[in-house]
DNA sequence: CTGTTAGCGCTTTCAC
DNA sequence: GTGAAAGCGCTAACAG
């Protein structure tokens, strides 16, 4: 394989002015340009990246760190966060974070091989983000709340989220919801579940401990949530399950039990995935502004990388977006 | 910023120690790994990957490189690369070839920053391929026959599912089968219309120049290509959209139009995304193997990057996957 | 404008 | 077991 050497050889030059012509400065002749350019070609030389980062010490990538790149979740934020690094002249890559410690994710945080991650992984402890952490190296995180300088989050407001969702229901006039959660590890769970006891405390409304049924924010799990509820033979109101993947799941057991949504029972979900608008009947669910997420989250990532001062934490807005499922 | 000269000072070894030490070799003794272990804590240290890149000349990951990292349609074939990458130890990620020769893609093709590559990305021309192919790099490309004895294909039988498309809505008893098509410069799109023509050569009908109408594989241009269809007052038996995407745009123009499916016009679509199954109504498609295709692709990286002789081009069988919308 | 050269941080051979 | 030193391929400071 070629290197910068055999090239300058080649062309009768320096490595150095090798290295200028390749790199377009204008410290060369057009005459050596051309001689440079014509041997690489003729060499079929290509630059080794690594070694140029390594001398830079900088790499020019950001990377997104997702819990799992198959999600079709990520869509939109992956947009925002796409668009960003275009517009700054930065690559990104997109590594996902199955596999724990050994997981590329973990590896792209510990040894430098970015300059700066936009994480939105659960399955990624906080002790290894604390301990990437360090100056220099910009951080954000879209799922949790951390106390440390160099990291920022950009949250969306689960509490008002689950609360909108709660009230809607209940200005629709039901009296009995049901809480299909999501994993208790997860934070977004447990704000969204607050927002919903919040709501039916303002509206007065007794929470029964029966009322929350176990999820993991899989379909899977939330077919099997709602078999369970079916079983109980006790139809409720309405259900507010926190997020759409579970909604949908049980939209399935609903249909195979041949109860009608909304005629027997409501339900609403959460996060206002793609496939929501589409499935049957369309799903009445809460909106997370998950390009602007994303977009924000980039942004931090160069402000910071200019050595700008920023905010800590900054919060997004959710929204009710009305179908046909309640 | 410490780094491992830093670590070998502070626990008063050589550097070449406290490489052994933190890369649990075994040429040290516990006492001296210990010793240099608690240095590494203190100080914080982070090992630059890149530099151990550098000197290996390897980077133990593989990128997958896609036309829109935001596309939800990659979701099984990510799995299957990911599991086969996570089996072999070997880090993935994840780059988009958005902004043609400046985009993130190119980038890790060309400058070695990964040991090999998986390509769907109809944005990459062959010439970057090309360029990018050298020995000892193994490069597999998903939507495109390449003749380079370094570049392997996985290819899906796009005429024999055109083919089978064309065959059930013909077996359907549907005489009249408008072809909405997706780019022209699309191979996949171009083997989807041969299989149909040879569809209806078989079963002797004939062709109509204007069946075939222009789309681009997007959810607006099946809108679009629908709502064309519908101004000329003249609607078909049955339309055979290139992909999911394009039919389900075609079916909100149906339903905005008040036409029922598939009591009015039955449609087909290509590809089994996700949401097929939950439009209204669901879907008839052809399926993809996409799981599969991921897994063979990553597995044949792994063979050559093994050095093993392998075939040149596979290609994937399709399947009709029949649900309501025919 | 062009050439010489140091050095980025790491791994590993070789000598002790 | 441990240490000294070479060198991966590149960039850029410096000298001419």
């Amino acid at each position: 394989m070629a290197t910068i050497k055999d090239v300058a050889k080649l062309a009768g030059v320096a490595v150095s002015t090798a290295s200028y012509a390749l790199n377009n400065s204008n410290k060369v002749s057009d005459h050596t340009r051309i001689k440079v350019l014509n041997a690489a070609k003729e060499l079929n030389y290509q630059k080794n990246g690594i070694a140029a980062d390594l001398k830079m010490a900088k790499t020019n990538t950001i990377a997104l760190i997702l819990g799992d790149l198959s999600g079709p979740y990520y869509s939109e934020l992956i947009q925002g966060v796409q668009n960003g690094c275009s517009a700054n002249n930065y690559g990104l890559i997109a590594c996902s974070a199955i596999g724990g410690s050994q997981s590329t994710a973990v590896k792209f945080l510990r040894e430098k091989r970015v300059d700066g991650a936009i994480i939105l992984a659960q399955n990624i402890s906080d002790d290894v983000i604390l301990e990437a952490a360090r100056d220099g190296f910009p951080l954000v995180v879209l799922d949790r709340e951390m106390k440390h300088t160099n990291i920022q989050s950009v949250l969306v407001d689960n509490v008002h989220g689950g609360y909108l969702a709660t009230e809607y229901l209940i200005n629709q006039g039901h009296k009995e919801i049901i809480f299909v959660s999501g994993p208790n590890n997860s934070l977004d769970n447990q704000l969204r579940f607050e927002g919903y006891l919040k709501a039916l405390k303002e509206y007065q409304i007794n929470f029964q401990p029966v009322w929350k049924v176990p999820g993991n924010f899989t379909r899977e799990s939330g077919y099997k949530a709602t078999k369970t509820i079916l079983a109980q033979n006790n139809l409720p109101d309405s259900i507010f399950y926190a997020n759409d993947e579970m909604a949908i799941g049980g939209l399935q057991a609903f249909n195979e039990n041949g109860i009608k949504v909304p005629g027997d029972v409501s339900i609403i979900g959460y996060d206002d995935i793609e496939i929501s608008e589409y499935v049957n009947p369309p799903l009445t669910t809460i909106k997370q502004p998950k390009y602007e997420t994303g977009s924000l989250a980039i942004q931090l990532i160069f402000q910071l990388l200019r050595g700008e001062k920023i905010n800590h934490l900054y919060k997004l807005n959710t929204e009710l977006v009305v179908r046909s499922s309640v």
